[in-house]
DNA sequence: GTATTCTCTTCTGTATACAGTTTGGATCAC
DNA sequence: GTGATCCAAACTGTATACAGAAGAGAATAC
């Protein structure tokens, strides 16, 4: 989670909660009570109050007027449109990276796909789970470009979110699969191909989640089983 | 600047502070202190530190720990990251608008074009750079992408701060120009027209900031000067 | 037995207080 | 006159205090 920010008390607090919510520690809907965080960090409301305030502008949290800070639950329609913007992001980083990636980041990227492999063998969910996304993280990296590597970081919290809200049956080989096709086609400078994959590989994340099917409304949920 | 949040205080200050930015009536690298901020606002300190925090994570205000906040001064290297992630972005929003646009959103566009032409015409230079920018705004918010509109909304602020910084010498009547002809594109449905029309015009504004020229370094600046 | 109202507790939103740091100026040495 | 040092004022970072709103539960009406 790469914020260039030297360590502060509050962005340890922000970094700490971050963590919990992508390592889905904390459910979504989850109450963050001030003081109760403010007790487990050993600090006033004061700093918790900025943390969570940090953790709303990401989206992580959503902050109900009088009510409190809640671990976010985004919708369906938001979920969507996390996906459509990083596909359209991704497919233009392709477009970058064909002309600017250097043979060290090839290595660096292979060297990559190596341990995403290695994870899947050795069924390590987690860290499987955090390789795949930070594959994402290096692509976005190699641009040089900070503001997007950024913005990037910010999706991909927000991905992660989304994955735990609507079960993601996702194969992890298959995904890391995905990723090694578009290495090649990076490498070749095969830009139509690369950009083609990237896309349809976010396409193929956001397919196996249960966007569809699940409860627009809570009274069509239920109405089955009176 | 739409932001999806009922009026709460803070969220006033954050506004009056980003149209103060926005409009240039704060110089970039002015200090905002925070006594004098909660004075002007007539709220306490507690209020305008969290405005100041999240005006600094839209990067429109830079915070030194322990010396205060400051109007960002943005750097050479990240005006060009922001535009170059504006050309990727506007790029991929040709590609969904192509598809998606609408008669009666096209009748939107002609319109806001006629009102550019007519700000132009009349050297109404505030309402003029309103409207310019205006422009992309629409083009997001008619993605239907609440995502990306939000993100667009940010990386616009940051231009605006960015123009201020490195005059520009865009001529407006030029940059209408390149509107117009892309709505033309876009009503048409050529896609890869539309694309390259909508990155070669932020090209163009980013071409007539005074980017190179400026000091690298204050050395630099000195050294024909002793 | 069900529903409604009222009260009490809990928690948020804002203000204020206090400690530690920075900054600008004045004093002093040379 | 120039430079360094020291001190005081001002400001930031954090904690605490207080007011007001929301929610839970008991008591009451029906």
């Amino acid at each position: 989670m790469p914020r260039g920010t030297p360590t502060t008390t509050t962005q340890r607090i922000v970094d700490s909660i971050t963590s919990a919510i992508v390592e889905r520690r904390l459910m979504p809907g989850t109450k963050l009570a001030e003081q109760r965080l403010a007790d487990i960090f050993a600090v006033s409301r004061t700093v918790v109050r900025q943390a969570l305030n940090q953790l709303s502008r990401d989206r992580l949290v959503t902050l109900e007027p009088a009510r409190g800070a809640f671990v976010a639950t985004p919708s369906v329609e938001e979920a969507q449109q996390v996906f459509e913007l990083r596909q359209m992001l991704e497919g233009a980083m392709m477009r970058l990276l064909v002309q600017r990636v250097s043979k060290a980041q090839i290595a660096e990227l292979r060297a990559h796909l190596k341990a995403e492999r290695e994870a899947i063998a050795l069924n390590h969910v987690a860290e499987r789970t955090r390789l795949l996304a930070h594959f994402h993280s290096l692509l976005a990296r190699m641009t040089g470009n900070q503001v997007l590597e950024e913005l990037q970081s910010d999706l991909l919290s927000r991905s992660s979110l989304i994955s735990l809200m609507y079960q993601s049956s996702q194969s992890a080989a298959e995904s890391s699969a995905e990723h090694e096709a578009i290495v090649d086609a990076l490498e070749h400078g095969e830009v139509d191909v690369a950009v083609q994959l990237a896309q349809s590989h976010i396409e193929q994340v956001e397919r196996n989640l249960r966007l569809d099917p699940r409860a627009p409304d809570l009274a069509e949920a239920l109405k089955e089983h009176i």
